[in-house]
DNA sequence: TTTATATTATTGTATAGACAATTAGTCATA
DNA sequence: TATGACTAATTGTCTATACAATAATATAAA
């Protein structure tokens, strides 16, 4: 039976219940007309006002709409969902990194269809992205492109969850999560990272530090390209040259590393930057070091941030256009898109500039 | 009586239409207690069911709350108007200039009240902001910050202008427009410009090139302030050290006139950029060129950007700043503050770096 | 064929009454 | 000073019933 008398949730709640996962399921489609409210008193054995009000809430939530004499309807989800959605964006930093370029591509995309963007900034920290992800579910957003945080999975999960249970759709971008049910757009930074090594390696390094956070998926995928490349060309990886840390970004952390790097007793010839700010922490250094780069040492970075001043080899990410996908993805599953979960992996490719020296 | 029974009205909508004329007409004031439903059917002589049926669409609309055993009260209508506000953030583009840090100090000040800020980038094209100020005006935002466009006061005018008949405050930023009923927020970039000039003359400079887009109003004030530090120290303005164009930031733009004003001929010492990204194209030049800053030729900058690898000597703007008090100042708009234009003017500050030679 | 009229299924409005749930406040108890 | 039990006011849920309004459809009349 679909009504149960003897548990506490109001008669009309159950049956509201029931018919609103009737029409999620698909057994009343839309533009289906639903059973008379003498029917469903009939059957359900509740009073013909007790079934108005559970339709009536429905009505209100736009669910369904009533005609008289004809009967009562299940309405368009399209009529349902504003045209013009709202997306949220969730990142570390507006600031930051590749953030900019990130927002500019998600907005192009959006404007396209005079879809409109909220921005959010979640510093890396998780209550900043809790607090976010209430403020987008409190405007209804109608999705959500989320670039995780720098902190624990569990805690990322949370905030998906929290998304979840409003029935609003994520993507990840750039860095992953473990779950396996996530729709996400990123870069090959594997194989990236690998390309970047071997680039290094055919100039003729063989001391190769790599520094980087492993807090962030995509950097420590890039650490397992390095060692891959290494392996791949029969080299051995010196675990002396793997400096890593596990917190977010933070210019003092690199400028220690950077010191410890620059030591001769390391014999480092070339530096694998996580990615182009540390390289530029680097630069800075070796500048007030009297170290010049490539001819002492050589660098390169990942990311292809727009610098102009400092002439970079570097891996380019296609940061605006994977805003770009990203929107993409999350405009066809806030139109019901139900395939399975979609992993956008883009391609990056090498700039040479003039920061690697052949030895 | 309230309820005429012989009309064509149905008595609930009756009940309900009294019921709002009281709450708008303040006699029933937000905060307050309506009579009960048992009063209000002692008085209407109506059952209690249509007294609900009226109640609860007033409830459904947002006028009024009810609390068990306590009663049914009067919704603030500031809770009517939703709390939390989405506000719109019309700048050229996310990823160019000061935009980043504009952005952040908006969206920091706006999460202290949980409001949102929906991103747009206009390019500095009229189409664009004319096109992104109708998506804003159909997702109802509370207010608009707005960067004006680099283009003619007139158009910018336009955007104002649709706003307006929007009902849509708006609070300019960084950038001015001459028409006397406007909020703005800004620097005093008359003033420093004049304190950058004068920091260069006192150095011993006399040949200091200047140039600069004279299409936007704070570039324009910025060689006010050059001329009258001139002026100020009986100092002759070389007209030929002013190069100016017309135009929105160019890269190419700037780069012809940098080889002309690296040319011997013009006797420059040193360059006063009209902002940031303008030396830095003299920077990345004079690399080109072989040229040494502040060995050959000494430059400053304005805005501050956070560069990592010049060390230029420039003016700081308070953009972070200016994003935050923009935000207050259209919070309080939009809260009915009906006092006169608001101009806000923050104060800049010289950071002496090394792009400046003593001569 | 067109036009008016009746029929009928369905939602819309309304009544009267009952008991449940919630909770501020009071009063008694540990 | 807490804690718990009781009280009373008010909204919340529900039943059973009646008639009104609407509009698709069938039927009868012009």
């Amino acid at each position: 039976m679909i009504i149960d008398r003897s548990s506490p949730i109001p008669n009309y709640f159950q049956l509201q219940n029931w018919l609103r996962e009737q029409i999620e399921q698909g057994v009343f489609k839309p533009g289906d007309r639903i059973p008379t409210e003498e029917e469903l008193s009939r059957v359900t054995g509740l009073a013909r006002a007790t079934i108005r009000q559970a339709i009536q809430n429905l009505v209100n939530m736009g669910l369904l709409i009533r005609k008289r004499r004809l009967g009562t309807f299940v309405l368009e989800k399209v009529a349902a969902t504003k045209s013009h959605t709202i997306i949220g964006l969730l990142l570390p930093d507006i600031r930051r990194g590749y953030a900019p370029v990130l927002a500019r591509g998600v907005q192009d995309e959006a404007a396209k269809n005079k879809h409109s963007l909220i921005l959010c900034d979640t510093d890396d920290l998780f209550v900043r992205a809790d607090f976010d992800a209430d403020r987008l579910i409190e405007n209804s957003v109608g999705g959500v492109i989320f670039v995780p945080t720098a902190v624990s999975d569990e805690q990322n999960q949370k905030i998906l969850d929290k998304f979840k249970r409003n029935n609003i759709p994520v993507v990840l971008v750039d860095r992953t999560l473990p779950a396996w049910d996530l729709d996400y757009v990123t870069a090959d930074n594997i194989k990236g990272a690998y390309e970047m090594t071997e680039y290094l390696i055919k100039r003729g390094h063989r001391r190769i530090a790599i520094t980087l956070s492993t807090l962030i998926s995509t950097e420590r995928d890039r650490l397992e390209g390095y060692k891959e490349a290494f392996r791949n060309n029969g080299l051995p990886i010196d675990k002396n040259l793997i400096l890593t840390h596990s917190g977010p970004f933070a210019e003092g952390r690199y400028i220690q590393i950077a010191e410890k790097i620059f030591k001769p007793d390391l014999n480092v010839s070339a530096v694998f930057a996580g990615h182009d700010r540390i390289a530029l922490v680097f630069y800075a250094l070796a500048k007030k070091l009297g170290i010049s780069i490539p001819d002492d040492i050589s660098i390169v970075g990942y990311d292809d941030l727009n610098f102009t001043t400092v002439s970079l080899t570097t891996m380019h990410q296609p940061i605006y256009e994977m805003g770009q996908e990203s929107l993409k993805l999350i405009m066809s599953r806030i139109k019901g898109d139900l395939s399975e979960p979609q992993r956008i992996v883009l391609e990056s490719y090498l700039v040479e500039r003039s920061s690697v020296q052949s030895i």
